[in-house]
DNA sequence: GTGAAAGCGCTAACAC
DNA sequence: GTGTTAGCGCTTTCAC
């Protein structure tokens, strides 16, 4: 071509191939640069098959709920997100492997599992927290190569990354009782997510085990703003409350906030413990007592495990589940 | 082919084309849907030399400044990238074009050029606020369509949408003004953005012409911690100030809970005012009076603006400015 | 170590 | 209205 060399010689160079004269790669190059040739990716994945990019898809099933928040403005306010594409890009990166964000709300399903099926990805990384959500089914039927960022509420035929909750739960809960609390109540997440409904109960049991009576218990949706109004609802039908278990840490932010504005103090008159570890726990005053899921470290995983399935396709669906870890701080 | 007729056909009714017998229409979709079939995207866009998808990139150019929270935390937390997305998927969705969302900050900035460069998207929205962020002049040079969410650091062949920065910031000066405060101060944003600039020059100018003398002023990164941070250093050096424009709602949220925590009362001793009417706005206790831009729709006209772009890739950039006004609400 | 040639799966121009 | 055919630009055997 423009250096005097045949197609398949660019392509050797352009593609690393070590069986080429160093003379002839320079002279390649070289041309490469002045005549700013980039190689046609649509060419070159017709022919490879991979398009060495990824999707990190954020899933919002058929609305069963009211959500105060839109689904975008939730997605972009909530510091888990961050976290996990923090994750992911880490590991994919040094691969070179491309990383794209997609978020699919209900209006958009279709044309995202469209997109993801005519294969501009090879994989994707998806986060649903839904447990009615068919999204990680649809994908499994269609063979797309996916990893699951929580265990799904319906068994599917994907890996999966998980924290471990109920020994999250009990770390908040014994904590609590530790601190001499023993009025608890918890601001739940949505009931419609495993997530939810595993801190809920588990923490329900871990009172009940240790003699202290069922808590009341009022529902959020994982936002600052429901925080704020479940501890409201919360400490107005129980006001001797002295400790509050909430399912994630911007819901407890929320809650604090509350709270103080009810005239309780953090951690004088009630102890808070939220979940997460997030950008959130350090924002609280005072800054929030935590169980920490690593989230960065899970990313990273499913973006190995989908990595090892793209390597060998017929690899039998495994699941990682993390440690999480208390963190003191303040509000207890 | 499976419902014995030819490849060309196949592609007829896969695209909709108008003239296929419906009969045969019929038989060909009862196939599709029998094997399962999928067109390769690869293929397709290798003839047709289109993706039909764009990217929302958020790009962070190289530090000039010290950032508490990381690029991905910021992008996760601030409402205002929720709305930008909701804005442009709102347009492209009814056109059936993709959108992924690519964060792009120093260490994945090559990347991310090279990704969009291989065409794996038609086209890209770029939200780029520093000044001396190469992004936009790399991609104007790389023939890359792109549309800037903001009026770029340097003079760049690239169409961009904006608010009228002067109008707004005057917008919330006067109101303070009305209200009768008449020692002011300001939350600046980061003076290697243009908005955060413009905020700040615009603000001192206003005061100098009402008679006012210069404001004491601290800069920001429009996050809530550094807002807050911000107000506790302009209230600790003077101490008699009784109003407050903050360069963005986030910042803004913070500086009103710094305030209380201060023993201020807002807006009984001191209104403040943000700018943005993200839902941080709402978030805060009292709601905050701000100057609202009509994010939504400045990313639905970027949409439409890289969307003829592409029709007709002649064209030449061009500017779209908006109107921002002002929602006043508890905190002045 | 390098070139020639086949072919990835699709669309579009052209005959029929 | 439908089939035939010629590429789109790359990678990859296969000779040399």
């Amino acid at each position: 071509m423009a250096a005097g060399v045949s197609r398949a010689t660019v392509s050797r160079v352009v593609n690393d191939v070590p069986t080429v004269d160093p003379r002839m790669r320079a002279a390649v190059e070289r041309a490469i640069q002045e005549t700013g040739y980039v190689p046609n990716l649509a060419a070159r994945s017709l022919v490879t098959r991979r398009t060495d990019s990824v999707a990190l898809v954020i899933s919002e099933p058929p609305n069963h709920r009211e959500y105060a928040a839109t689904f975008l403005n939730r997605v972009f306010t909530d510091p888990y997100f961050g976290r996990l594409t923090a994750g992911a890009q880490e590991v994919l990166r040094v691969e070179g492997i491309h990383l794209v964000i997609i978020p699919a709300d209900p209006p958009a399903h279709d044309q995202v599992l469209r997109y993801l099926r005519q294969g501009h990805v090879d994989g994707v990384l998806l986060i649903s927290s839904h447990a009615a959500d068919p999204f990680p089914g649809q994908l499994a039927d269609m063979g797309v190569a996916t990893v699951l960022s929580a265990r799904p509420g319906r068994p599917v035929p994907l890996s999966y990354v998980d924290v471990d909750q109920p020994t999250g739960v009990r770390l908040a809960a014994e904590h609590l009782v530790a601190r001499g609390r023993r009025r608890l109540g918890t601001i739940a997440g949505p009931q419609d997510m495993p997530a939810g409904q595993d801190r809920l109960s588990v923490f329900r049991d871990s009172l009940a085990r240790q003699g202290l009576p069922a808590p009341p218990v009022v529902e959020g949706d994982f936002t600052r703003a429901s925080g704020e109004a479940a501890a409201r609802a919360l400490l107005d039908a129980h006001p001797d409350l002295d400790g509050l278990f909430v399912a994630n840490d911007l819901m407890a932010e929320g809650a604090v906030r509350a709270l103080q504005e009810m005239g309780r103090e953090v951690p004088g008159d009630i102890s808070v413990v939220g979940f997460d570890d997030s950008s959130a726990a350090l924002e609280a005053r005072p800054q929030l007592t935590t169980v920490r899921q690593p989230v960065e470290e899970m990313a990273g995983e499913m973006a190995r495990l989908l990595l090892a399935s793209l390597r060998e396709p017929q690899r039998s669906p495994r699941t990682v589940i993390f440690n999480p870890t208390l963190v003191v701080r303040g509000s207890s």
